[in-house]
DNA sequence: ATCGCCCATTGACACAGGTCAACCCGGTTT
DNA sequence: AAACCGGGTTGACCTGTGTCAATGGGCGAT
């Protein structure tokens, strides 16, 4: 509930006192962020081993593919775009976290990051050292469950996109989209209706597995249809649930 | 280090006393399944939870989509496929699972099943019940950890796919899946390069994002360049190099 | 054997989305 | 103010894959 958006107005300054006061018990992401369902003095256990870096700025990078894995991230504001190369030199971009939400879990089994984690905006996040949190899950079970959840929740996620991916056309992966960005800001207690895009149409088509001008056109197509309304990355959801018709689509049937 | 590689040759028996004997600590995969990384008597703990029922004939399901979570299993003949029904009412395929792999991770976070689990042939299965795997995993960090890093490389196998549906031919995701399929095989220390197919051309488009039709048309290109040798399910990879360099692709530069 | 069924294959054609190219717009450098 | 640059939009055209339809082959049931 501050009057700045920006959780760290003076971005440039190597400490920021604001940041230094955020802890898992007053931040205003406990009821959705990995504290979740844990006691107070449990979560004041948890917040002993998150460590709070300076704030990103946009472009910088949280870490790099192949870093050796140490932690895992949970944004707390901004938002971070994943992503790897592939072997023939291409990006795909694997995911966008919003405040909230918990990053890198896919570097576990390898001991290295997977993927690549990149502010698209400034941000700020909390890191999670494995290690402690592996320990502390030992000893709080419900910890242990949370965090168990919180990966298979990524993989239903990973699964939808596949899903999305495999059967969809590019309207309805862009009304996915769109939905769900809409909802992860209800879940904020934002507007769900109007928001700023994070990302660039580059990165969306190459999350959605498009190109920027299908992602362009559909954009221009869902405004002529009075679905949208787009102003750069400045956008409002005008009939959602004619976009989640679109996306449960009866046309296959 | 048994003798016969299939754990049940007479698998058209009701009860067969092979798999009544059965436990982790005997089973010749248990260098690469769940038991990896433990103590010999840290595996019997382990093998105390587990447990294994008679097999499924084909087309027997394991569970269902939204069935209530409990377990999850693992593999240990046979092959599993994993499907979702998207909103709209068509088959989503999301995984097939062979011989030394765990299944079911996705039902964790909503204590629900987000996929139903068919076997494809003849299969036998370990139920892990997932409240015993927990609390056996606070008395066992290496199992905890092992176990995180499952659902890690869930996640990364499930991006990996995004990447294939997203940025690559049918060609391509065919020769990839083709590879994967060759190097679980070595993994077991079966041939990489003859093997049967376990699962249908329409299971294998679908997985893939493509139509039965296409996924013929490429199996005879594959066929006619000499890459494979197919004869119905039959699988030989003739070269596999070739294979590889298609999917690694150079195309794009 | 014969029937029926399901899976696989192949061909002809259509279309969604990719490719290539031009242009616009807002911000930054010179 | 001119030049530049990156991101976004739009148009014209092309192509890989889907769609539809016909045919074949394997296998279980009778």
């Amino acid at each position: 509930m501050t009057t700045s958006t920006n959780p760290c107005p003076s971005e440039n300054k190597k400490h920021c006192h604001h940041d230094m006061q955020v802890n898992c018990g007053n931040c205003r992401l406990n009821t959705i962020c990995l504290p979740i369902a844990l006691e107070t003095d449990q979560i004041d256990q948890l917040d002993k081993i998150i460590q709070r870096g300076r704030p990103l700025r946009k472009g910088e990078h949280l870490y790099h593919a192949n870093d050796p894995f140490t932690s895992v991230y949970a944004v707390r504001a901004g938002a971070i775009k994943c992503y790897s190369i592939t072997n023939d030199g291409k990006e795909q971009v694997t995911g966008f976290y919003l405040p909230g939400e918990v990053l890198g879990m896919d570097g576990i089994s390898k001991h290295r990051h997977g993927s690549s984690a990149k502010a698209l905006e400034t941000s700020a996040v909390c890191e999670i050292p494995f290690e402690n949190l592996g320990d502390l899950s030992t000893r709080i079970p419900s910890l242990q469950r949370h965090f168990f959840q919180l990966m298979s929740q990524e993989i239903t996620q990973d699964q939808e996109l596949i899903t999305l991916l495999s059967k969809n056309s590019a309207e309805q992966r862009i009304a996915a989209l769109l939905l769900s960005i809409s909802s992860r800001q209800a879940r904020r207690k934002l507007s769900a209706t109007r928001f700023r895009l994070p990302m660039s149409r580059t990165d969306i088509g190459n999350y959605l597995g498009l190109t920027v001008e299908t992602v362009s056109r559909v954009f221009s197509r869902f405004q002529k249809l009075e679905l949208i309304a787009v102003d750069n990355k400045e956008l409002e959801l005008l009939k959602p649930d004619t976009l989640r018709l679109m996306v449960d689509g009866e046309e296959g049937e």
